[in-house]
RNA sequence: GGGCGUGUAGCUCAGUUGGUUAGAGCAUGCGCUUGAUAAGCGCAGGGUCGCAGGUUCGAAUCCUGCCACGCCCA
């Protein structure tokens, strides 16, 4: 007879094939349909409030892995935090303005008006915008994704020139003529974020320096070394090291000789560079002794005058350094000392000017003249020697053209004002991972002024006003008047209107003229804190959110800019904790994926790729199982293994699920109620009859357990530390649950009497399994444990519940240890039935009767006389424990028939007459419902 | 060149204040099951814990140096 039709098989229409791809999408429309992202926030609308304030990425290209990441690390903390009961909204945006999107308009089309720049570069950013929108989105992120906030929109931009009027205000913006990083390919000023450095050769040429005043006026030179030669005709001056030993030489070759000083450290490198001999030595001075002469340019009619400074150093060189201060920092600096004048010969696109003074020149690209100047030099007989010279040099990191340090009239905010209080707000902040506090701190104390001006149009404008004789007017209430008219209009008025029109709306009077510069875009995103979190109503109203988490070159960027724009308006910094994660890379390659890179790659890199082929909860789970601290190696073998994870937690959502068909827990679910003086052991009781039923050792420990992994996720979650939440779950799905509970109760969930009590039982443990596991899991597999919660026959979404709590009555630590040495027993077991099956001695472990030697004369105690019990636990028909020696097992075959049912081989197969093939226990069952069946 | 960080099995990661034979999941191989079946279970192989010294009865863990990689700075 077929018995099989009398068993309690598992039952659910909870596909085993995810078909992620094409059934995200449609809960995706539900969620949307429901409006689900509003209704959490209605539930928690008392909760306390937390505010992860979303970092802009910028509007241009496709979501990438990198940009997948940072999106979903911030949804898992927002989810996991609104399940563990804040209210915490999320309040998506994106940064705008700037250079690479407009370099991509004025690419397309040539000679376009600032207004029809901005026209098109708007509908640029839009148009990523709601690309972007769209895979984030496809990504499971919830949030306020039809108003997200951008820094394009005229209210943004109005607090952006309300907060300059501020800076303004507070005396923190002056201009001033300063070398900057200027990119020739881009023809504006970069900040240091937008720097890359990149290997180039440039010619190092020694120079010839005559001195032409003191007593040595004449008879000696100086000599310099420079790997910019085109910065020459900016030359003012030559920097010693005050304390340094210079010595002046014969030096010559060829029959030809003059005398030289040079610094006595480097008289061996530079004579042997420059293929000098030394004839002799004539005198020795210090740094100072030269300070105050002053020597003639070598093709200007202009003299340099000597002076000393810090940064001369005897790495490399003469220990004579060439000091333009018009094209470099140390250089600026000093001149500014020395009252030296700042030229800067070189035009927007990296070409020299006609004040270089050197006709032949004019037009000439910088690094194009450094020929002709060396040709020069050496014509004029002023080149001592020339080399090629590779090292590490600035680039623009969008145009990717050597960086030139450049003069020009440039607005910038004093950073002195601001460092000790951004300092010391700096410790007042969490950072994690802890060392990105020193990372910070670094960068803050060393940061020059931040030069605020951008010669670009696609940005907010500089609010300054020209008055008639061209002096800037740098006035607070002009500059709100302006941000009260963009707020109704649009920075583009600033574009449309005429300087005639400005003037007249503002007051001012005519002649008062304006410019196109507009601000850095790091200040757009810098006070988001104004813009977004204090002015958004569901936010709280304070510019301080709880965190910020964004990639670690933020320390630089973001971080930075937001913290030093809200010291400077509120004197506090704008976040409470701040955490960073690594790049995702490239396995192979370890190179960054980066947008300015894509396109670039072999292989695929998009989010929309993955998303597409494997579905979001596999990107998401992903997301959650890497150490995102560190640098994230990333490539699609690597993922693939992540099909699998999920494969484990789904299969194991579907088998509760299938083990729970018949169970209605409000009329079959048992009580777990404490044992009471026996210890904190959980026992439970049946809801009608009342009678107390013990679970099995397995039931209580799964109980237990669960206990244990609610706690420790909810500890990691609280900590951001997803990998152990994946961790931990992963392997309490695949070692607790599936190799154990579920394989060990098989019997009795498909074997025992619907109702039989230990059925009951495990399939209440099993609900409150699954019930835990879908919400512990439902930040990460967003669409998968809501489509489980569903199945479960839960009306609504499993994101509006909040994590399970642990109870400390179902905890038990020495079941715990118990169950420990158990299994230790269990893989005694497991070997002794490999090697019985090697030897074909039996097939099954149910053919095996199994003798365990226990060692333990405790445990041995404990457990004898529960053979029954360790029977199921172990998964045999016939056990038999002895004590003493050590943990063994031994298997021979069983002498025990087999039950035609249960498959087990029991010793009292045949004791019903009725049923010759069946165990006592499957031949009441079968009785059972055959009565049943006559009756229906 | 300087600062910060990372380096444990093919992959993703655990390894408590230093303490038995360094663990888990996945992957691989070999079996079992066919009543979770495009599933499930078992067993096995796989690591000089980046390298070299040192401290210690004992080091993946502490110290020093080096190597590789990343970020930041020059």
């Amino acid at each position: 007879m077929n018995y099989k039709d009398t068993l309690h098989l598992p039952k659910t229409d909870f596909p085993m094939k995810a078909d992620l791809v094409t059934r995200e999408p449609e809960r995706l429309k539900i969620w949307e349909e429901q409006g689900l992202y509003g209704q959490i926030q209605d539930t928690r609308k008392d909760a306390p409030l937390f505010v992860l304030h979303d970092g802009p990425p910028f509007a241009n290209g496709d979501v990438h892995m990198g940009t997948a990441l940072n999106k979903v690390l911030k949804d898992l903390i927002v989810k996991s935090k609104t399940m563990a009961g804040f209210r915490a909204p999320f309040v998506p945006g994106w940064d705008c303005h700037g250079l690479p999107i407009e370099f991509k308009v004025v690419k397309e089309s040539r000679g376009l008006s600032p207004v029809e720049v901005r026209r098109k570069s708007e509908e640029y950013a839009r148009k990523f915008i709601d690309i972007q929108r769209g895979q984030f989105k496809r990504l499971g992120v919830f949030g306020t994704w039809a108003d997200p906030y951008l820094t394009l929109a005229h209210g943004y931009e109005a607090e952006i020139i309300r907060a300059f009027a501020k800076f303004v205000e507070k005396g923190l913006v002056y201009q001033s003529k300063k070398p900057v990083y200027w990119s020739t390919g881009a023809q504006t000023a970069l900040a240091e974020a937008e720097v890359e450095y990149a290997d180039r050769t440039d010619p190092a040429i020694y120079v010839k320096f005559p001195l032409v005043t003191g007593d040595l006026a004449g008879k000696a030179n100086m000599v310099i070394w420079t790997t910019t030669p085109w910065t020459l005709p900016a030359n003012v001056a030559i920097a010693v090291s005050a304390k340094q030993e210079y010595v002046l030489v014969t030096l010559g070759r060829d029959g030809w000789a003059e005398d030289f000083f040079v610094a006595r450290p480097l008289l061996e490198s530079f004579t042997r560079e420059a293929e000098l001999q030394v004839y002799g030595e004539v005198a020795t001075v210090t740094g100072e002794q030269l300070a105050g002469l002053e020597a003639q340019h070598p093709f200007l009619d202009r003299k340099s005058r000597i002076i000393t400074a810090d940064f001369v150093t005897m790495d490399s060189g003469t220990g004579q350094v060439h000091v333009a201060p018009g094209h470099g920092a140390d250089d600026y600096i000093a001149g500014k000392q020395h009252g030296l004048p700042i030229l800067s010969p070189v035009d927007d696109a990296g070409k020299l000017t006609e004040e270089a003074g050197m006709p032949a020149w004019t037009g000439k690209y910088v690094f194009d003249a450094n020929a002709d100047v060396v040709a020069h030099l050496r014509s004029i007989k002023a080149l001592l020697g020339e080399q090629k010279y590779l090292h590490s040099y600035p680039h623009c990191w969008r145009s990717k053209t050597p960086v030139v340090f450049r003069a020009v009239e440039q607005f910038f905010i004093k950073i002195d004002a601001l460092r000790a209080d951004a300092l010391k707000a700096i410790d007042g902040v969490t950072w994690l991972p802890h060392w990105g506090r020193n990372r910070i701190y670094g960068t803050v104390e060393s940061r020059p002024d931040w030069c605020i001006s951008r010669q670009r149009t696609w940005g907010v404008p500089l609010p300054v006003f020209y008055d008639a004789s061209g002096q800037p007017i740098l006035d607070a209430a002009l500059a709100r008047k302006v941000a009260d008219l963009v707020d109704q209009h649009g920075t583009n008025l600033w574009f449309e209107k005429n300087d005639a029109e400005w003037a007249q709306m503002l007051g001012l009077p005519a002649g008062t003229t304006r410019r196109s510069d507009t601000l850095d875009v790091w200040i757009d995103s810098g006070v988001s804190h104004t813009a977004v979190t204090a002015k958004r109503p569901e936010l709280g109203g304070s510019p301080i959110a709880d965190v910020y988490i964004e990639a670690t070159d933020q320390h630089r960027g973001w971080f930075q800019s937001s913290l030093m724009t809200s010291i400077a308006l509120y004197g506090q910094a704008p976040y409470k904790s701040v955490i960073t994660h690594g790049f995702v890379v490239d396995k192979d390659s370890r190179k960054k994926v980066s947008k300015s890179e894509q396109g670039t790659y072999a292989k695929p890199m998009n989010a929309e790729h993955f998303v597409g082929k494997y579905g979001a909860d596999i990107v998401r789970l992903w997301a959650s199982s890497v150490d995102y601290q560190n640098e994230v190696p990333f490539s699609e073998e690597s993922f693939k293994g992540l099909t699998d994870a999920y494969r484990s937690f789904r299969n194991i959502l579907r088998i509760l699920l299938a083990n729970l068909f018949d169970f209605d827990s409000a009329q079959h679910a048992v009580e777990f109620r404490p044992l009471g003086e026996t210890g904190g052991v959980a026992a439970w009781t049946r809801g009608p009859s009342g009678e107390a039923i013990r679970g099995t050792i397995i039931d209580r420990w799964v109980l237990s357990r669960l206990q244990e992994v609610t706690e420790t996720c909810r500890k990691a979650y609280a900590e951001y530390d997803f990998r152990k939440v994946f961790q931990t779950l992963n392997q309490f799905v695949t070692v607790d649950i599936s190799a154990l509970y579920v394989d060990i109760t098989k019997d009795r969930l498909y074997c025992d009497a619907a109702n039989s009590p230990r059925r009951r039982v495990t399939q209440t443990v099993m609900a409150r399994v699954l019930d835990s596991l879908a919400r512990l899991l439902a930040p990460i597999l967003v669409f998968t444990a809501d489509e489980a919660w569903q199945f479960a026959g839960r009306k609504t979404s499993v994101h509006l519940e909040q994590f399970p709590e642990p109870d400390a009555v179902l905890r038990d630590t020495a079941l715990e240890a118990q169950m420990e040495q158990l299994l230790g027993l269990r893989g005694k077991i497991g070997q002794a039935v490999e090697g019985a099956r090697a030897e074909k001695l039996i097939g099954n472990a149910l053919e095996g009767a199994v003798t365990l030697q226990i060692a333990d004369q405790s445990l041995y105690d404990q457990l004898n006389g529960r053979e029954a019990e360790l029977e199921e636990l172990f998964i045999l028909s016939d056990l038999t424990i002895a004590v003493g020696g050590e943990n063994s097992a031994r298997v021979i075959r069983t002498t025990r028939q087999k039950c035609a049912r249960c498959w087990r081989h029991r010793k009292d197969v045949g004791a019903r007459p009725a049923h010759p093939e069946l165990c006592e226990r499957c031949a009441d069952v079968v009785e059972d419902v055959a009565k049943k069946t006559v009756v229906s």
